[in-house]
DNA sequence: AGGAAATATGTACTTATGACACATTAATTT
DNA sequence: AAATTAATGTGTCATAAGTACATATTTCCT
């Protein structure tokens, strides 16, 4: 009877440490980025706190004990889109203490990078939809923060290497990925140094193929070649 | 009398639970890059781990409940080194389920810069010493990873910003400036080339001394300019 | 005073980047 | 069916950046 005394005892004090003293809760919220009508989006939920009522937030999700940093975002990413296989990257963790205004929560932020017509998502519930990048209003928590990171770290992507295959269908038009590029850096660009570029790095396969349902003289497709598809898939975090 | 017996119950199994069941603890790890010997060396220390004994590991502690993720890298720095005021940057989150044998741990890594000369640790103590980062052995935990991580990370840095101030002495000469580039990058580089890429970045003031106490003719001695000494402060994470 | 050793600087060659123009193709209009 | 239009597809030239390489100069040491 004593033993049980104590062991209720100690269930209260964790449960109360859980979230009250020493507990630091870990989350991974994601940013998704997507291409649509030639502008690049991204991702947002309706924030579900009150605190942050009628504001926007990014999808996230706290870590469970038994899982590894990359199997939660891609979690969340499963559980609220119901995408997989999708490309992911670390991007950096958030955990000033007053970030999360209902005890102390450290995140760590990934992007993700995904063609929206392979994926269909059930847009209709939970008030999830796209949003235009660059204007994005004021977020829940430091949501900004966390977008501005990632969308800095996708340029610095792009930069290094142009073809961002993973916003795109698998067959594309040069004009289409330009366009990308240009969405994704906030740039316009020269058609004919950009192609020259592309050639250049020599990733892309000439398919035969052309454009149809332009309204004006089709374009080559292109897929890009297997070997620079691999996955960057970070293994040991 | 049974109270106290309670007490110690439960610190007991705070203790416990605190690296056992649900929660996920959260640590810094800091990778301290110096310059000694011309080598680039690393800051380590013997593990006190049993499960990793004669191995050495990262500075590292656990974040507390009340400091920010840099606070805390800054406090370790502080606590086993004596350090301040040096330069830091967040670069991953390690957190693999199974990266720590007593429980569940995330740890986020940052690595620091220092300048030796000014910064005398007593390196007696704790067996904490340099050791040259192309030779570290197999450490405790999954700290080889985040050594990699930091130091393809400063490479980068080196890359895009070749004058690497922070491990340096205040005047500096390029041959001192060049052999820790190389130290870096594990290259050989041409002087005069080298020489040509930092006079184009136009970062270095000539102070009219030369060096002293060289058994050869004393090259030119050079400061940072100011405007380039702005420290990357990560303000919201 | 002369030799050794490192500093300091310049030039030619190659490669990458940026500005720019014209011919070609296919859909659309007349 | 021919002319028009609007986008695709390619090439050249000028400039900037990167790489390979050589010679003169300064200081220390003997």
């Amino acid at each position: 009877m004593r033993e049980k005394k104590i062991r209720l005892k100690t269930a209260e004090i964790e449960k109360q440490s859980h979230l009250d003293y020493f507990k630091i809760a870990i989350s991974v919220d994601c940013v998704i980025f997507g291409y649509v009508e030639k502008e690049l989006k991204v991702l947002l939920i309706k924030s579900d706190m009150k605190e942050f009522e009628g504001k926007y937030s990014l999808l996230g999700d706290l870590v469970k004990l038994d899982e590894d940093l990359e199997s939660a975002s891609k979690r969340v990413l499963k559980e609220r889109t119901g995408m997989d296989d999708v490309y992911m990257e670390q991007v950096q963790s958030f955990g000033s203490v007053d970030r999360h205004p209902s005890g102390r929560v450290i995140t760590i932020a990934y992007y993700s990078l995904i063609d929206i017509k392979h994926h269909k998502l059930k847009l209709s519930h939970n008030e999830l939809d796209w949003h235009p990048v660059r204007k994005v209003k004021k977020m829940a928590f430091d949501h900004n923060l966390i977008l501005d990171a990632c969308l800095r770290r996708l340029q610095q992507k792009v930069i290094e290497h142009p073809v961002i295959y993973n916003l795109l269908p698998e067959k594309f038009s040069l004009r289409e990925l330009q366009k990308l590029y240009e969405a994704i850096l906030g740039v316009q660009l020269d058609r004919r140094n950009f192609r020259k570029k592309i050639s250049i790095n020599d990733s892309l396969i000439d398919i035969n193929e052309k454009e149809v349902d332009v309204s004006h003289r089709p374009g080559k497709l292109y897929k890009l070649k297997p070997e620079f598809k691999k996955k960057k898939t970070s293994k040991h975090n």
